[in-house]
DNA sequence: AGCACGCCGACT
DNA sequence: GTCGGCGTGCTC
């Protein structure tokens, strides 16, 4: 019986920003909800103020008999901060996270510090007057007022809590002055507005026939119900400018639109292209904004002062009261997931927040994620098709090249014949030349170089991972370890090993290879410092370069006319990653990276060396087929029961002493294991994370799957909780539906 | 934040 | 004694 509510009070301070439990009136009992405003006696003086429903309990470990009693509910304020605190609610039970972190995500801003910090105090009288009360209050020893009094000697306007810093006096003090009419204490508003100057107007661009036909199907189903569009448009299909259109047709509804991209930094235009349509009317939430700037930018929204609110995944938080739309760009980037708790998918919340408010949701991409596709093919979002280019760029000739083949002939350099040449011809018309290689994750494949065998898990038919210490091959998904193989089992050749080339070998063998080249390198390792980033890419762009090598960082966002070829080092690195959804990545950046050579008026070229040149990930990107791409993909995650046919729950357990960690994964997983098969989850491991020690932590994962995700979290709300309670130096995180592999 | 409590010095 | 100022601690 739940007789206590979870509350966070209405009080702007940062020390009342916790939860406080009161106890339901009988006559409430049936009415009170998560998410509810309720007013509330608060503090010595009983004092009715509102809190926010966040929880119901039946236990705790207040002394009970302090515990006061709601007063009733405020049912007439449906603001939207109670619409956000569903949220969290919501939240905690998709994510397994506490209410209270989600309302940081949500609430990103302290808006109880800057509440405060708003307050100014404005001297009313002058010197004269000030210094005979100065006289008075010295030799009655009121020490506060009479610093106070001598700080406004010089001081006629100041803001509240820089005055409380610098003379160390509270605000009882300020109270009093202004109740002496000495001070007027006021509250302050100024917007911090670091957008929109220097950007001239545009006006709508006639849409294209395919544009006007996807703008009129979406615009004719706003509002209704639970609607969710995914629209695949191939690059440069003019996504962006349907999303504008559409984005009218919102406002002039006097409704709200939030967009999502994956990272300001990589799609400047996309943010300029919407200032310099909707001007005054858009807000930009940013990750390096300040804390007052975020603040400004949070205000705007709740106030109804901007209508679109263009940022990364927290912005799918913002505090529209009218939301019509919600717009996520490039929607299968992994960006949109959280990798901090709370591990929220910024898709999901979108489409959590227009089934409780009716807003719209669109879905867009050139190479959508798996599950959206899914859901599309299901009929549970409309798809909607942009097959025509837009712009006047021209096509793409991409080329796979066997590296097998390579070897074979005697060419044991990282370049084939068929790039060197293509490199050399460019460099000669002084066009410019992108190199990828993707070499994230820190997790090596085996394979053998004559024949392309990569050695894999026949448990889980994902690749084994090379572990350095004892040359042992692990599968990440069941823990199973078996010896570094010496010849490979298909073809008995001795070239097999782990592959493990970076960027930074590359560099060195293109310098080598083509000594007269100028060559940039772009990845984490060279854009660590501030703007080199910016820096790096300015400088390929203005044609100080001739070659720029670099990870996916280089694949997405910017356009470089001069490009003309784009060479794919290893297109296998990425495909052979220990996580099921490599067929997929590599599939998206192959697309991207090779659309680089895409967006120049002279014909482009990309050529993807590959040992593995049949696999569907690059066939369909060789031909620019997504539908070819997502048929094999979808048969195959069938078949291993992978999403979107299961749904995983990871559990990630850390240790500093390896001994009790391995005992303890496989006594919770053995826990779990009486229990779970049950309710229908499969219990997979304990293996060792793929990144098995971080700073001398031990890290070992529990793999829970499930068809139904409603199962899944139920179990987790009942059975999981009582984790942290169990091992006391045993960590454990867990993420629902990763998008990363541990 | 905002309230009560309690200590401190000044003043009737 | 009493009164105002003001630092401190607490709020389910």
């Amino acid at each position: 019986m739940k007789i206590y509510v979870d509350i966070i009070v209405d009080i702007s301070h940062s020390s009342l920003d916790r939860i406080f439990q009161y106890r339901i009136p009988k006559s409430l009992m049936d009415e009170i909800q998560v998410g509810m405003v309720v007013n509330i006696p608060f503090g010595k003086g009983n004092k009715q103020i509102k809190g926010y429903v966040i929880g119901l309990s039946d236990t705790t470990d207040y002394d009970v008999t302090k515990i006061k009693e709601v007063i009733s509910i405020a049912s007439d304020s449906v603001s939207i901060e109670s619409h956000l605190i569903s949220l969290a609610a919501w939240m905690k039970e998709r994510y397994g996270c506490t209410v209270r972190s989600a309302l940081k995500v949500l609430l990103p801003v302290n808006r109880k510090v800057h509440e405060k910090v708003n307050k100014e105090i404005i001297r009313l009288v002058d010197e004269e007057t000030l210094q005979k009360a100065i006289d008075a209050w010295k030799q009655k020893k009121y020490h506060g007022l009479y610093r106070a009094g001598e700080y406004l000697m010089h001081h006629k306007k100041v803001m509240q809590d820089q005055m409380t810093k610098d003379i160390k006096v509270t605000t009882a003090v300020l109270k009093n002055l202004e109740k002496k009419g000495i001070v007027q204490i006021k509250e302050q508003g100024i917007y911090r507005n670091p957008y929109g100057i220097g950007i001239k107007p545009t006006d709508k661009i006639k849409a294209n026939k395919e544009q006007q036909r996807i703008i009129n199907e979406i615009n004719n189903h706003l509002g209704e119900e639970n609607k969710i569009f995914l629209i695949h448009g191939i690059t440069g299909s003019g996504k962006t400018e349907v999303y504008m259109q559409i984005i009218d047709k919102v406002i002039s509804e006097g409704k709200q639109a939030i967009v999502l991209i994956p990272e300001i930094a990589l799609t400047p235009q996309t943010v300029k292209r919407f200032i310099a349509r909707f001007g005054h009317r858009v807000g930009v939430m940013h990750s390096k904004l300040s804390q007052g700037e975020r603040y400004d930018q949070w205000r705007r929204a709740t106030e109804g002062d901007i209508d679109i609110m263009i940022g990364p995944r927290s912005a799918v938080f913002t505090p529209f009261s009218r939301l019509g739309i919600v717009i996520i760009d490039e929607e299968h980037e992994m960006t949109y997931k959280s990798e901090t708790s709370p591990k929220y998918h910024a898709r999901e919340v979108a489409i959590q927040r227009g089934e409780m408010t009716g807003a719209t949701v669109v879905l867009g991409s050139a190479t959508p994620c798996l599950e959206s596709y899914h859901m599309a093919q299901k009929g549970h979002y409309t798809l909607v098709t942009l097959k025509e280019k837009a712009a006047t760029s021209h096509s793409l000739q991409v080329d796979v090249v066997d590296m097998r083949e390579e070897l074979a002939n005697g060419n044991k350099s990282i370049f084939s014949q068929a790039l060197k040449i293509a490199i050399m011809d460019k460099l000669e018309r002084n066009e410019q030349i992108i190199l990828f290689l993707n070499r994230r994750g820190y997790a090596r494949f085996v394979s053998c170089r004559q024949c392309g065998y990569v050695v894999k898990c026949d448990h889980c038919d994902i690749p084994y991972t090379y572990h350095a210490t004892g040359a042992q091959l692990i599968c990440h998904y069941c823990g199973k370890t078996i010896n570094m193989v010496k010849k490979c089992p298909a073809c008995e050749s001795k070239y097999i090993k782990q592959f493990g080339i970076g960027t930074q070998q590359v560099e060195d063998l293109t310098k080598r290879e083509f000594p007269q080249a100028n060559i940039l390198r772009m990845d984490l390792d060279t854009t660590t410092k501030k703007n080199s980033y910016d820096t790096i890419l300015g400088s390929f762009r203005d044609g100080k370069a001739d070659i720029l090598i670099g990870t996916q960082m280089i694949a997405k966002g910017h356009d470089f006319p001069k490009v003309t070829l784009v060479g794919v080092i290893a297109a296998d690195l990425s495909l052979y990653m220990s996580d099921f959804r490599a067929s997929e990545r590599t599939f998206q950046l192959l697309t991207q990276v090779t659309g680089r050579a895409g967006r120049s008026i002279l014909q482009g070229r990309a050529i993807i060396q590959s040992y593995t040149p049949d696999h569907y990930s690059i066939t369909c990107a060789k031909e620019q087929d997504y539908e070819g791409f997502y048929e094999a993909e979808i048969m195959y995650r069938q078949l291993m029961g992978y999403p979107p046919f299961s749904n995983l729950l990871v559990l990630l357990l850390q240790s500093k002493h390896e001994k009790e960690l391995i005992t303890r994964s496989f006594e919770l997983a053995r826990d779990i294991g009486l229990v779970a098969p049950g309710l229908g989850i499969e219990v997979i491991g304990p293996s060792p994370a793929n990144l098995s020690k971080i700073n001398h932590t031990y890290r070992r994962v529990i793999l829970l799957k499930t068809k139904d995700y409603k199962t899944l979290t139920l179990f987790f709300n009942k059975y999981m909780h009582r984790l942290h309670v169990k091992y006391n130096d045993i960590t454990i995180q867990w993420d629902m539906n990763p998008l990363i592999s541990y």
